[in-house]
DNA sequence: TTCTTGAGTGAACACGCGTTCTCTCGTTTA
DNA sequence: TAAACGAGAGAACGCGTGTTCACTCAAGAA
């Protein structure tokens, strides 16, 4: 008994480092954008380390939802991924639906960041159209498992979680409406009309993103593609502008 | 042991006439118009209960897969929703995947019926878009957990039951092009603008659908605001038409 | 240097799952 | 009337699940 304690000791231990290595590994390719700019410095190495493991939990999670949906994806499985104990799990999130949450947080964060860079760039203006497209296409290029969880999960997530969306989106539409308002042909539209049409524009965003991030890797003519069918998309609403009369 | 067995024997027998019922009244009152209305005469009582308990099954895993999503219900809640013991259920179905086959075909029968009727009413075609709107909201109110699962499952559903629902997207998309091109305005359009136009009319029927299907029952109220809404969002679509030049 | 902390371990648990098998017994057929 | 059929019963199986618990053993604090 004793000797059995010992050898399964140093196997633990041994058997540790090696998923900790895993686990930056992962951490740091698939998403280094994240785990570079942490809020908080974390001073101290066992904190640091923490939120490595927590990383890659979610990116774990992430990758695995990709084929079979955030559902089905188990407290296990998202562990052994990591190569870490199921019991270990519970240090950094109370359950499934909670690590889900932070998920949806995350990618609605960098979501954000891009609309935020994009709209600081003056040439997107000149041609906005144009620049949507093009901007939908490329973010969702960079961060496609992102998108693909929040257009799979709105719907098919669990209920916690189809809510955190859902609030996300009614937030964006809101403040497209804002910016909508101060287009030439709208200006004194009522805002019934300008939120039915900022809400238009984010479903049809909605369904391009999802083309887009379902589409096969490494294929720039489908890219292209969508690219312009959204562009053409636009265009057609875009025209309907001028000739609006609320009714 | 025989003792048992003869108990259990009975109890089996007079277990099964009660489920029998169930299966019966479940299958006839949620959705009476499959059950009256199948193809085959079904002459014989065996065959007949035999459809019974396979409708039963197919309506219970319809009503499970409303709260959780049907990749979340098992082959054993619905065997056990309809009365029947798990291994029963391989009498009519070869997996949980098989059954959502058959929901999906079952699904866009009845909406493929409500089309074809709308489309022999002529009264329809005096303002299109007004009619489109109805009967949008009156058929979604009609089997709504019908088209619940069609919008729920196309992202979220088992790979086949996707790809199975995509297909017949496609095909309602592909239909609709070839009526719209008959369209005042569209008639010289290019192929390739039809079908985004196409595109762009699903894709919103789709998203109107899923507002009305998830939305709390017997509210006239919402029922009318979404009535407006897909009416508008179509108005300003159509009003890019005569404006549009292919680019 | 010694004490405390806490991320991760590993065993155990009760449970629900899909699948299999043999059996029962009313219905249909010959 | 007797034999065949087949929908459903019920028991058993091996497996993956979430959750709990006492534990180890480096890192950080005193």
């Amino acid at each position: 008994m004793f000797t059995q304690e010992c050898h399964s000791a140093g196997k633990r231990a041994s058997l540790f480092v090696c998923v900790s290595q895993h686990a930056f590994t992962e951490s740091f390719s698939e998403h280094s954008a994240y785990a570079g700019c942490m809020s908080t410095p974390a001073a101290n190495a066992r904190k640091l380390q923490k939120e490595r493991t927590r990383e890659a939990l979610m990116n774990a999670a992430l990758e695995l939802s990709l084929d079979r949906g955030f559902a089905q994806v188990s407290l296990r499985q998202v562990s052994q991924a990591v190569g870490v104990v199921p019991s270990a799990f519970y240090r950094h999130f109370e359950s499934m639906d909670d690590l889900g949450l932070a998920l949806v947080e995350r990618c609605f964060g960098t979501l954000r960041t891009m609309i935020r860079d994009a709209q600081r760039d003056p040439h997107v203006f000149e041609n906005i159209i144009d620049a949507a497209a093009t901007i939908l296409v490329a973010s969702v290029k960079a961060s496609r498992a992102d998108f693909a969880f929040v257009v799979r999960e709105r719907v098919a997530g669990p209920e916690p979680v189809r809510a955190a969306i859902k609030h996300e989106l009614d937030l964006f539409e809101s403040e497209l409406a804002m910016t909508l308002v101060r287009l030439p042909n709208i200006e004194n539209w009522n805002s019934d009309d300008v939120h039915m049409l900022a809400r238009l524009f984010v479903r049809n965003m909605q369904a391009n993103a999802e083309l887009a991030a379902n589409m096969p890797e490494d294929r720039p003519d489908l890219e292209a593609q969508i690219h312009d069918l959204a562009r053409r998309e636009m265009m057609l609403i875009v025209l309907g502008f001028k000739d609006w009369r609320s009714n």
